[in-house]
DNA sequence: ACTAATATTAAACAAGTGTTTGAATTGTGT
DNA sequence: ACACAATTCAAACACTTGTTTAATATTAGT
């Protein structure tokens, strides 16, 4: 979405603006950062702001869609690849390990999860809206047709509890790192946090892939467990 | 007029604050609440809270303490009651049940929870390394006690991967309630929600129950398949 | 009952907020 | 070259923020 107007190497103001944004709002959270910080650090007016998108809420908006939407298509897409391969037989384990590797990949990577989490929890239902009409339910219902296809046995209700754990994991893992990233110049607490999940001092690809391995594990051993394949 | 100067059955000014804060803060975050919003609700003058406190910042430290340790406290006594019972000798479901049981039935009647959440993931160093301290250490090690007791075999590594995703599940259903009740007056989102989670329909009780049966169930089976008992 | 410490109040403070304005600048089509 | 629209800009706007002030009211000690 970014090859609109692009003319030369460089942004425009307002994909400068939207670009700044992004960073910001995951940083600080929507509150927390004022319309002339955005507008400085990416080095327009501040009445830019106002004139590209119109006021704060709306570039705010803009970019979280944009996010949104980049995120769904990853797991979308990681899903389908999946059961190409598979000719529509994946295994449970297959199904876990695309899940979480895309996802904590792709939130890790840019903060985009940190910026939902805050927000999920501030007053706004329009925000809401659109991030369940988006992301939750196409990501649910293509999460649960690869599950039932790996295992027809399982009813919507355990899908939704299975679901829910795993989704449950993969937030976890990742705010747990980006906490702990924010910890860097609190060595107290950072030591803590380090001391109970030492996994955390790793650079991230180890993190990622052996966070991966555990959340896949884990959950292909729970589901194993209490819903055991009938062949 | 009756209300307004009663001393001995109703709260004195600073306790009215506190409690109209922890509401507040826990409904709308830190930065959304205005000192004339606490005051008013309080039903004080806005001096209040920098004379009885010493500004909005430390009124809010104060809450956010409070809380904590009442919520590390039950899940302690829950783990030692537990082991008292057992001798020494606890299951890993028994552990589970206690721990998932006492923080959800905790968490969902005051949102303490989204108050940490969402406070967690802003700048501020001071209230992490007092969270640290304070909660999740004690909580941890107390945790990991009890599940060595269960299974000595289990490797601190293996501990802190475990704890994770059990933490990780409770947290994630706690803030998917909160989350959902939060929805009531946007019909289009709840709709979504509850297509994807039905259980989110049900009164709290009933959630807490099925939803401690579900986390209890889901990780003693991946502990089992991961870690299997050596008798 | 008088005093001194404590508590509460209305009003003002300085600083920051998002947004708007109207002039100046740039770009574009003819 | 000119004209016309789109964009950028410094300045101001109206408003809210957390905190402080100085005066008033309340309480407790002797």
């Amino acid at each position: 979405m970014t090859a609109s107007t692009t003319k030369s190497g460089d942004h425009q103001p307002k994909e400068r603006l939207l670009d700044a944004a992004e960073e910001l709002f995951a940083a600080k959270g929507f509150t927390e950062v004022s319309v002339r910080e955005l507008a400085a650090a990416a080095d327009v007016n501040v009445a830019a702001v106002n004139y590209h998108f119109q006021g704060k809420e709306n570039l705010f908006h803009e970019v979280i869609t944009r996010r949104f939407c980049i995120q769904r298509d990853r797991t979308l897409d990681g899903l389908q690849a999946l059961l190409d391969q598979t000719e529509g037989k994946p295994q449970v384990d297959q199904i876990i390990r695309v899940l979480v590797g895309e996802y904590l990949d792709g939130a890790l990577s840019n903060s985009f999860l940190t910026m939902i989490t805050r927000e999920m929890h501030s007053g706004k239902g329009g925000t809401h809206v659109q991030f369940f009409k988006q992301m939750v339910a196409p990501t649910f219902a293509a999460i649960s047709r690869a599950l039932t296809a790996a295992r027809p046995s399982l009813t919507p209700d355990d899908l939704s509890w299975i679901i829910a754990s795993i989704i449950a994991q993969i937030h976890h893992f990742i705010l747990r790192r980006i906490k702990c990233e924010s910890c860097e110049d609190v060595p107290e607490a950072r030591e803590i946090m380090l001391k109970a999940f030492p996994a955390l001092a790793l650079d991230q690809d180890e993190y990622v892939r052996l966070t991966t391995d555990h959340i896949t594990r884990f959950s292909t051993a729970a589901i194993d467990g209490l819903y055991p394949e009938e062949n």
